[in-house]
DNA sequence: CTCTTGACCATGT
DNA sequence: AACATGGCCAAGA
């Protein structure tokens, strides 16, 4: 299994109302750049199969540059997810994120 | 093959 | 909290 697919299948995992952040995923994936992570989803966006918007920074804002509808748009769906946002748009990683275990298992 | 770029992260200031 | 710096590794040009 590359390490997209591993990507794929985390992401794809995350439950609705929770967060993920990229440096989470590659530690998942087994990836050693958590930028990575990000390029695989940016060069090949799936948002019908994958839910990147449950996808955010480590400090809890939204990644930069989204492009598959805007940062606010992303912000609307987590909301309606049920994900807080604070005043300055950032999310409490403290209750929201989302401690996978093993994505990888199917 | 080499050089640049990137949906990032940890640390220091 | 905000900003700056260095590091990390794979894909593109």
């Amino acid at each position: 299994m590359n390490s997209f697919k591993k990507v794929c299948k985390v992401v794809f995992k995350i439950p609705k109302g929770k967060v993920l952040i990229y440096g989470k995923i590659a530690e998942i994936s087994e990836i050693k750049n958590p930028r990575l992570v990000g390029s695989y989803l940016h060069r090949n966006q799936n948002p019908v199969k994958i839910p990147c918007h449950r996808v955010v920074k480590s400090d809890g804002r939204l990644a930069s540059g989204y492009a598959f509808g805007g940062i606010k748009k992303q912000k609307e769906i987590l909301i309606k997810e049920g994900v807080s946002f604070n005043l300055k748009g950032r999310i409490d990683l403290k209750k929201y994120l989302f401690t996978s275990q093993n994505c990888l298992a199917d």
